[in-house]
DNA sequence: GTGGGGCTTCCAGTCGTTGGAAGGTCAAGG
DNA sequence: CCTTGACCTTCCAACGACTGGAAGCCCCAC
């Protein structure tokens, strides 16, 4: 099987099969003799995790972690549960973030007549809001279209 | 005043400053005689808006808009609020996806024992589970320290 | 044997930021 | 006056996770 039909099995384009190859998330595919990657039904099982996983939002260091604890078979569900709950703690953080931003948002345009006269509220708290603290974590936000 | 002092009353870096007029989202600063960029208090409350902006979450082009916007007098303040409710139609769309992971990952999290038992239905899960269908947006998320 | 599609590698760009190196400038203290 | 150290300048590179493209080889059907 090669890379574009083990893409269109498992979901994942060639490219980014290629790029997680070369980044070492998933070992190195076999090869025909023409240098053709080649690829088997286990491969596009695995491919399938690491797709379903970036799914769900993991990152590809944890992803490391679980295709490791995937195929070990002596492994223990504690590890891998405990990097889904901080999977979830980051999402939960996240969302809260947004969910602030989006109520700060929603007050402002609900103050806002949105006619043709200049006057906006909105633009007067861009000009005065108090400014987040801390800047750890600005929140910013996957913009990818 | 000089770069240094106007990000600390600004909250922007002076890094970002410089990048900011680099990309085109603020003028080019004046210069003192030594090469300086030299910064007045309009300045500062622009960098303030800018930083503000960034803080609700809005993308550096709509930030491009709402500084137009902020500096025409003649402005129209349904500009504005168009602006945003994009973004906090953005925001909730994103807030649901995450959400959806959120609410997957407990559900799965939930359902592992999390001892030294090899046996766990996240990675059963992962192994088989659905994938996504439409795929425009991963719902891939800023994962800044 | 030829056309078109798929495969290979490599390089560059995305976005918003941060980091660092190399060198010029300023103000205070000796 | 000279040094010190904090500041400024520019430029270049990296982050994560991809995506796009160019140049060139390979395979299969006609």
């Amino acid at each position: 099987m090669n890379i574009g039909e083990a893409a269109r099995a498992s979901g994942v384009s060639a490219k980014m099969i290629r790029y997680y190859e070369q980044s070492g998330l998933i070992p190195k595919a076999g090869r025909t003799t023409a240098g053709y990657r080649d690829y088997s039904a286990t491969d596009v099982h695995m491919l399938r995790f690491v797709r379903r996983s970036r799914d769900l939002g993991f990152t590809m260091a944890e992803i490391e972690d679980l295709l490791q604890l995937w195929r070990d078979r002596s492994r223990q569900s504690a590890d891998v549960k405990r990097i889904a709950l901080a999977r979830i703690a980051d999402l939960r953080r996240r969302i809260q973030e947004m969910e602030d931003m989006a109520a700060t948002l929603e007050h402002l345009a609900s103050c806002c007549s949105g006619d043709n006269r200049p006057d906006c509220p909105i633009l007067a708290d861009l000009e005065q809001g108090e400014l987040a603290k801390p800047r750890r974590s600005r929140g910013a936000i996957d913009r990818s279209p």
